[in-house]
DNA sequence: GCGACGATGATCGTATACAATCCAGCCCTC
DNA sequence: GAGGGCTGGATTGTATACGATCATCGTCGC
């Protein structure tokens, strides 16, 4: 908890969207859920709903859609409203493919950079992945593996990229959620340690290789043929989200 | 023109933004606006005189300027608007840093699909800066670069990489606003007709290499020190944009 | 004369109201 | 019974209204 405290809260050096808390608190609830898995692609996301679950007016809660919309993790429908979104799977393939170019990138620049602490972060972010994966917390297991790859970004002081991996990430969720079968996507424990021992070694070059296969197996992976059908109800899966992390 | 009329109208396979045309339309004029150099950074803009300036409400000048600050070229702060954004110098280096890395891959894979239409429209964008600078138009001929690199990014046929190259030459320019020392910053005229040749004749690792050069350049040209006064007046500077092309 | 304090204006944050659009179900017609 | 058109409800698009916050400027006291 502690070791996660501070990188929860800040999503990236805050980036412009300074607009309210309460816009990013909605934000924040449906990408967690999302990140989770507990929105599932293709939910719909009603503004009157929306705003009736988190007590603010439409006019919020439409800020907070378009704010998911330009991340990619929703589409808008004109007079049609918001849902969350179905990546098809050219999206799923480019996806992947933009993620490795960024993330050799970043996992080369914070294998140079990374201290004690950032290590202890890390190790702390697999563990927690893996006590969820042992509660059967599948959502929140994949979480903490996308935080992984987000603190390494972090670590590389990179800020363009992290910001950039952060939506990829979000929309990576949408993927597995809809090609992953569901055996164990996205959780490569092992892997992850394995990445963790080369950045302490700080071999920049092994490191990008390693992070740049890690990301071939999560594709190779995925199921890229079919989808599941569509979603659920969606009123209360959101609520306990916020602050639990 | 004909050859920019198929690339100006998207700029992007449009993204997650479909909440009304006229809210892209002043997102547009402005980003356009900042792109030519014709709004400052540090511009104040307030939401009363846009709203006016473009006949709409103050609702939808409001959504432009949160994709904007999302964009990272406009700050948004609480209670006192919007303002062009004023990058600092580490958020130049940033900049050029990730723009060299994803660059290096977009130009490796257009060098592989690029097609006789693609060259053309390479060849037109050169041309019609070189036009821009004959007639002192600066704005425009900073804009027209930003363009190349973006049509570049789009024969990649990589969209996420595109959609994310479009934010990096937005803030370009105001960082080559706020640093170039005027003579003739980004407008690596030579250099972009060296890539168009490097692209026809398909040489991926030589495309790439020379693009992280074209990169350097550009970012060796900047004045990584000191930044210019405020800004100008504003409100009729926006107009003269939209349609002209 | 100078600094601190309070009023005033401007600007933004949020909520609500009204108009436009779309979807679904029903009824009518063939 | 099937198809098409229509109407009602729901949802979004846009505008406006009101409250809160901040900056500015004038005034008052020292």
């Amino acid at each position: 908890m502690d070791v996660l405290e501070s990188l929860a809260p800040e999503r990236s050096p805050d980036r412009g969207k300074r607009p309210s808390n309460r816009v990013t608190t909605i934000c924040r609830a449906i990408q967690t859920a999302i990140a989770e898995q507990r929105l599932m692609p293709g939910t719909r996301l009603s503004e009157d709903q929306l705003g009736g679950i988190f007590g603010a007016s439409r006019t919020l809660v439409r800020a907070a859609l378009q704010s998911l919309a330009r991340d990619g993790v929703v589409v808008l429908t004109r007079n049609k409203g918001a849902a969350v979104a179905r990546p098809t799977v050219e999206d799923a393939r480019a996806l992947f493919e933009a993620r490795r170019i960024i993330e050799a990138a970043t996992v080369s620049r914070a294998a140079l950079r990374v201290t004690a602490a950032d290590i202890a972060t890390l190790e702390a972010l697999v563990k927690r992945g893996r006590d969820a994966l042992d509660t059967q917390d599948r959502g929140r297991a994949i979480r903490m593996s996308g935080e992984f790859h987000l603190a390494i970004a972090r670590m590389a002081k990179q800020p363009v990229l992290h910001e950039f991996l952060s939506e990829l990430v979000a929309r990576s969720s949408l993927v597995i959620a809809l090609y992953g079968h569901s055996a164990h996507s996205e959780c490569g424990d092992a892997e992850h340690a394995g990445l963790i021992d080369i950045l302490r070694n700080r071999d920049p070059a092994l490191a990008t290789a390693t992070m740049i296969r890690h990301l071939d197996h999560i594709e190779a992976d995925l199921d890229l043929v079919q989808q599941p059908p569509e979603a659920r109800p969606l009123s209360d899966i959101l609520r306990a989200s916020s602050g639990a992390d």
